[in-house]
RNA sequence: GGGGGUGUAGCUCAGUGGUAGAGCAUCUGCCUUUUAAGCAGGUUGUCGAUGGUUCGAUCCCAUCCACCCUCACCA
């Protein structure tokens, strides 16, 4: 596979077949090591450990617990070590905090302090020992005894820089999340926001469902599908880009509160705002408006924010951002006269077109009045929506799945949550008049006909269950992975997402496996 | 897709038209309360890939690859 120039003039003849990179050097050694430690019956990958604490409870209960004089047992990865002639400190970091042990000759035996004068940084080890302070006052445990638990194989990034490079830190999460505890903290604070999102809406009722990810239609977003295909059924299939269709034919069952905590899938542009499969709720809520639902939301974030912060207001750049309802309420119209002076209201296609082109707004493939009412909004109006912003009253040729506004048959009753100049959440009075929803599919078709990718396809199961009768209901979909960019002060999508996609790794890149096999061999070998 | 940037040791980074350097890590010593421990000594590189220019390229040029930022479309 890798191709080697031999080289006439290369004055290390032999070691054209062998792998000559540090690395591989490095990870001989670590292997070395594996090799002594089983020479010295100890196993380097054994079953289990039995813990009493969490690092972090040892050091929130530290006094308690180094007065109790009972002994802990601990686990954790080596960090940091600094041998001192018969004694060791080393950094132990765990699931939670990072402490300090001390090892002593005299105290653990000359057997087990030369297995710890083998451990490398990055190796996992569990500890038995009592918790003292030390002379410049740090909370240390003194090590009585200890095991090895994982051998680790490949180096730690610097001890002390970490690890900056943007790339590995994507491809290699896991290392990312060893050194780096900010980087930790942000993804418990993710679960904690989505576990707080969990709480309160099966406190308010909500049942939590599950709907098909691979569907064979796709619908309920703007937005290109992925396309895949099933072999034995022999037909294609989309990847969902949202609940909203089947969560609507729950309501339509008799089910009056329903939500799901969903990855949703959209075929188009990467930036730090959007990624091809990212993390939704969705609720519906029989009986219900968008006057509702925008209360829900309030109530919703409000106590998220709280349960986070204790307090209602979050830094997010150089903003203050008052997550304290009520939320500031403009209309899209409205919010677009505000900022350029220009009412749309009583404008037609034509004469919007003219507007938007005087104000500089790029007018084209903007096939109907719609469309270019939100192209202004978008260049003029959303950037500047700082503090959480309800924009409503969206309109109708944009919003296929939301009912017409009760005063304006040109808009539905739709908004949109923006904080941060960012859209959070959507949301509608949703539309329930199944010929209302039919003349709205078939609009779409034409879009779609017309070019325009993003436009829904025509569900006919879906307007079978509308034809049924839906009670008035209103929805919402929360767009989770901004929402913890906002409470986690982070400025990309991928920051919040474990494991962004990577292509293939850049050539020249040796593979540690094709290290690790070279040394099976070679062992093999022997 | 357009524009800008980056790619050198396991990690963080310097650097040069004459095949490369620091700190950390690693290895060998010394050290029983250290703090990025210290001290002494040693090892370590397809300078992202491929072509071109050149007596000679990690450096200049071209193409490609990966990543980041940004603009356009979408949450």
């Amino acid at each position: 596979m890798r191709e080697r120039k031999q080289n006439e003039k290369d004055n290390k003849p032999e070691a054209s077949e062998q792998i000559q990179i540090p690395l591989a050097q490095l990870i001989k050694t670590r292997r070395e090591k594996v090799r002594e430690l089983r020479g010295r019956q100890v196993n380097p990958y054994p079953y289990r450990f039995e813990l009493t604490h969490h690092l972090g409870e040892i050091l929130a209960d530290f006094d308690q617990l180094e007065k109790g004089d009972e002994p802990v047992r601990v686990a954790g990865r080596i960090m940091l070590k600094r041998k001192m002639g018969k004694v060791f400190f080393a950094d132990l970091l765990d699931a939670t905090e990072r402490i300090q042990v001390y090892v002593r000759k005299d105290e653990v035996g000359p057997g087990l302090f030369d297995v710890f004068d083998i451990l490398d940084l990055g190796d996992i080890i569990g500890c038995e020992g009592k918790l003292m302070v030390t002379k410049t006052g740090e909370r240390t445990i003194r090590v009585s005894s200890f095991e090895v638990l994982t051998k680790s194989l490949h180096p730690l990034p610097d001890k002390h820089s970490g690890l900056t490079d943007k790339e590995m830190r994507y491809r290699r999460r896991y290392a990312d999340l060893i050194v780096n505890p900010e980087v930790r903290e942000t993804f418990v604070k993710r679960a904690r926001i989505i576990q707080t999102i969990r709480d309160f809406l099966n406190e308010k009722g909500f049942l939590e469902v599950e709907t098909p990810i691979l569907q064979p239609l796709y619908g309920g977003g703007m937005a290109q599908p992925f396309k895949t295909h099933h072999e034995k059924l022999d037909i294609p299939m989309y990847l969902r880009i949202a609940d909203e269709l089947y969560l609507k034919r729950l309501i339509v069952g008799g089910y009056d509160k329903v939500w799901e905590f969903c990855k949703d899938f959209r075929n188009e542009g990467l930036d730090r705002l959007h990624y091809p499969e990212f993390s939704m709720i969705e609720l519906y809520w029989a009986f219900a408006d968008y006057r509702d639902i925008a209360r829900l939301l309030e109530e919703l974030l409000r106590h998220t924010v709280f349960t986070l912060h204790e307090r209602y207001k979050v830094t997010y750049d150089e903003h203050e951002i008052d997550f304290e309802p009520p939320f500031k309420w403009v209309t899209m119209l409205g919010s677009i006269k505000e900022q350029t002076g220009v009412d749309f209201t009583e404008l037609d296609y034509r004469q919007a077109m003219v507007q938007a082109d005087k104000l500089g707004v790029e007018t084209e493939d903007l096939l109907n009045r719609g469309k270019v009412i939100e192209a202004v909004w978008e260049a003029k109006v959303e950037a500047t929506l700082i503090q959480p912003t309800f924009v409503a009253d969206f309109p109708v040729e944009i919003s296929p799945l939301a009912k017409k506004h009760r005063e304006d048959d040109r808009l539905t009753e739709r908004f949109e949550l923006f904080i941060a100049g960012q859209e959070v959440a959507n949301a509608f009075s949703e539309l329930n008049d199944p010929m209302d929803q039919l003349e709205r599919f078939l609009q779409q078709g034409k879009a779609l006909q017309a070019g325009d990718k993003e436009a829904q396809p025509l569900d006919d199961d879906f307007i079978t269950a509308l034809a049924y009768g839906m009670p008035p209901t209103g929805g919402l979909g929360i767009g989770v992975d901004r929402v913890v960019m906002l409470l986690t002060n982070q400025h990309s999508i991928r920051d919040v997402i474990f494991f962004p996609q990577m292509k293939e790794m850049k050539e020249g890149t040796i593979p540690v496996s094709q290290i690790l096999n070279q040394i099976l061999e070679e062992e093999k070998g022997e």
